[in-house]
DNA sequence: CAACCGTGGCG
DNA sequence: TCGCCAAGGTT
């Protein structure tokens, strides 16, 4: 009984210390499914200060499961926006639908259960059965793997599955059986405002006396940096196809490379760039401009620099041509027409932004 | 299992 | 300014 004993005291001081320390989340008020959902999902590889706001305008928007089943694409990607890896919205949306659809609009009840939720991993699932559930099952993230590395002063292999497991396996020995929850939610807390990747307040740590890493003064080597990819440079395009007499602008779904299975300007290669300048040689209607400027853009480790290019429709009335010009190219379907004046409330992605800023910044110049 | 994926903020 | 990073999941 050694194991509970000591079990009880890690849940014991945390959790007296997450009482009183805390912070106030919009999503903590009160407990509601949904929420504590939408939430967990948005939080996933970002930072709360971005995800607050984003939360409480997405829950406004979108209220309740069958509101996000039920919404739009276009709105969707709005609420997302700067938000980053849209899989997760559109994963949400699929989740909501198989709730609606299949489970007549009741929440899966048990850890077990939300893995089967589109986009809910281990982390996930986790942390809504504890919260939600009062399901005794530890989450594991960042902080969580940071707090235990340094309990336990393992400075080596924590970030792998298998090391990721430890990690499971140790919280999940000394989580609370009674409030699992807050456990879990204790835990990140702690990783988050004290036992902080550098500089950590270990001075003001309810683990301070439990903690390995702090006794050995190793808090520095626990956890072992991530690994990470060698940054990469890369070169893109972003093709604004214009029809200016009606002074619309063509959007498509992206279907494969950056940004896959977003709306926004077709990206491509400078390889690609030529095969486009081939095929306006034999269409007047056509005219190819590259605009001037440049933008720089980060997704993961590809330091993106971009340049844009704008395929000007001369004659309304050649619907055709540009059809003919998209499939030849075997640009992105389907593709929409967009007014230019709308343009900016239907982009969602930051790389698109800076796209039609700079097309913007073009035609004042030209007006003036 | 290693690689992949977006973004805004911060030191 | 710029590299690093943050409440992961999927392939």
């Amino acid at each position: 009984m050694d194991e509970c004993q000591s079990a009880n005291q890690y849940a014991r001081e945390l959790l007296a210390w997450y009482d009183k320390h805390h912070r106030p989340l919009p999503w903590r008020q009160n407990i509601n499914i949904y929420h504590t959902w939408v939430c967990e999902v948005m939080s996933q590889q970002t930072t709360l200060a971005v995800v607050i706001p984003k939360f409480s305008e997405f829950v406004k928007q979108l209220p309740t499961v069958y509101d996000l089943a039920t919404c739009d694409e276009d709105t969707l990607r709005q609420l997302w926006s700067g938000l980053g890896y849209y899989a997760r919205a559109r994963n949400l949306k699929k989740g909501a639908v198989f709730i609606v659809e299949h489970l007549k609009g009741r929440f899966p009840q048990s850890y077990n259960e939300w893995l089967k939720i589109p986009g809910c991993g281990l982390y996930t699932a986790a942390v809504i059965a504890s919260i939600c559930f009062h399901e005794k099952v530890a989450c594991v993230d960042g902080n969580v793997t940071r707090v235990v590395s340094r309990l336990l002063a393992l400075s080596k292999d924590v970030w792998s599955s298998s090391g990721q497991a430890v990690i499971r396996d140790f919280a999940n020995s000394i989580i609370s059986a009674e409030r699992p929850g807050d456990f879990n939610q204790a835990m990140m807390e702690l990783g988050a405002t004290v036992c902080r990747k550098t500089k950590p307040l270990c001075l003001l740590c309810p683990l301070r006396s439990q903690c390995l890493a702090f006794e050995k003064n190793c808090t520095e080597l626990c956890p072992p940096q991530k690994p990470r990819r060698d940054a990469v440079d890369v070169e893109l395009f972003a093709l604004i196809v214009w029809r200016k007499p009606t002074d619309t602008i063509a959007l498509a779904e992206r279907t494969k490379g950056f940004l896959a299975n977003t709306v926004g300007f077709p990206l491509m290669s400078k390889l690609e760039v030529l095969e486009v300048k081939t095929a306006l040689k034999s269409r007047e209607q056509l005219q190819l401009v590259e605009l001037p400027g440049a933008f720089t853009h980060n997704i993961t480790h590809h330091r993106i620099s971009g340049k844009a290019l704008v395929v000007r429709v001369v004659e309304d009335s050649n619907n055709a041509a540009v059809e003919d010009f998209w499939q030849i190219l075997g640009l992105p379907q389907p593709f929409y027409w967009i007014a230019n004046q709308a343009i900016a409330t239907k982009l969602s992605t930051s790389l698109d932004k800076k796209v039609v800023k700079l097309f913007h910044n073009t035609l004042s110049c030209y007006a003036q």
